[in-house]
DNA sequence: TGCAAAATTAACCAGTTAGTACATTTAGAT
DNA sequence: ATCTAAATGTACTAACTGGTTAATTTTGCA
């Protein structure tokens, strides 16, 4: 599947070896990306164990050794997306502007927002949960990940002191702890939606069902920390 | 490791062939429940494609042929092991008597037994998340499976509806639903504890942050369906 | 323009892994 | 005691899979 890589940039006519055949263009940003790319896919959909570096490769319009060029292992390719995974998701969180919303309001917000991203991103969902079937063993090489965090804290953290002055929070809660509720709830969603609907036998993913769960969600964090 | 199997049948002096090798004594079952076992192990581990039958075989009293003779294919033998612990963890689900408790009493009690139902089960735990990978194809393929799931919700909904008419619950929610969260709060305490931990630099696991965690968890559902 | 480093390709390889062929032994029924 | 079916062990294999070797092409720069 080597086809033409309709590339930004143009295609020069150099050294026309044999037959018409377009030249090679060196592209590493691109050949990378679009690696990445491939291999997201694949180790979402079959985790670390599953994924085939072959298909990936196939998958791609460059070849099986440039895989191990860029990224010389299938773990080294594997944390390369895990890490670019994480960084996309917490890029995307900061945008929300809580702070010019009443607490309750923010809290809501923050909540259902958590929820549709989650029901949005099953690839990255896919990616922590094999990521914990590793025993977070490759995450924890990463040194780049663990300081995406902060931002996400600190959000609810703000958020949760002003509603405690404002009154309309209890106090003495914990961010982390709510935190973990909110993520515990929405990712649920997406990363046990195959067995629980099996054993229920709902269709847990209808957009009326995943209305209601996360109506439900929001209202469940609202009146954890609601005094 | 062919040691002799200390079973509760006598080991017979059956013709002694040339020197003093115990003689093998066939036992099905002891057979299959020691593959199951150490399948259950090592598919918790490592997932369905991480897992090496000849680890497996290994870690047996019995041969690799044997896993086959029995359980046809790898997937067959991991269908056995979902099957298994499914059943198994149902089983102990039932013992709760929450019918002798208040409403809000008996709902702290399901709560708290399912949070620490999935911590000191975390084999458990990683074959539904392993199965979630696998988009639960191999449960879909169990006649047995979806029936176990009854009992879980009607027992849930009687404790609803009694505090409801107690007049301690608020009306119009769905048991299922709220069956969900719980799950999902207790489940995800033990699934994501990994790449929670590392992300927030927090030992999740140690005695009192699980009880902490525990209390928080059953405080929300409680919550959550008081009036 | 020439050249060295970077980027890329194609073919190849050795170790692993699920699964099997075949011979043998045990257990229970007659 | 004999016989048959179930149970088991040993050794083997074909395909897969992560990774590599070695040669080639492109690119930016002096």
């Amino acid at each position: 599947m080597n086809q033409t890589v309709h590339s930004a940039k143009p295609a020069r006519a150099a050294t026309p070896r044999s037959t018409n055949v377009a030249p090679r263009t060196n592209d590493p940003e691109r050949t990378m990306a679009g690696i990445l790319q491939v291999a997201t896919a694949e180790f979402a959909q079959k985790g670390l164990a599953g994924a085939r570096i072959d298909e990936i490769a196939a998958a791609t319009q460059t070849s099986k050794r440039m895989i191990y060029y860029y990224f010389a292992s299938k773990e080294g390719l594997y944390l390369a997306v895990l890490e670019e995974s994480y960084r996309r998701m917490r890029s995307i969180e900061s945008a929300l502007h809580l702070e010019d919303l009443p607490p309750e309001d923010a809290l809501r917000r923050l909540a259902a927002f958590t929820f549709d991203h989650h029901h949005s991103n099953p690839d990255f969902v896919r990616l922590v949960m094999s990521e914990n079937m590793n025993q977070g063993q490759y995450l924890a090489q990463s040194k780049q990940i663990q300081k995406l965090n902060v931002p996400a804290i600190s959000a609810i953290q703000k958020l949760y002191e002003r509603g405690v002055h404002a009154g309309v929070f209890r106090s003495g809660l914990d961010p982390i702890d709510i935190h973990a509720s909110i993520s515990a709830l929405t990712f649920f969603n997406v990363s046990n939606q195959h067995t629980f609907g099996l054993i229920f036998k709902r269709n847990t993913q209808s957009p009326q069902a995943i209305t209601a769960r996360r109506d439900s969600v929001v209202e469940m964090v609202v009146r954890f920390v609601r005094k």
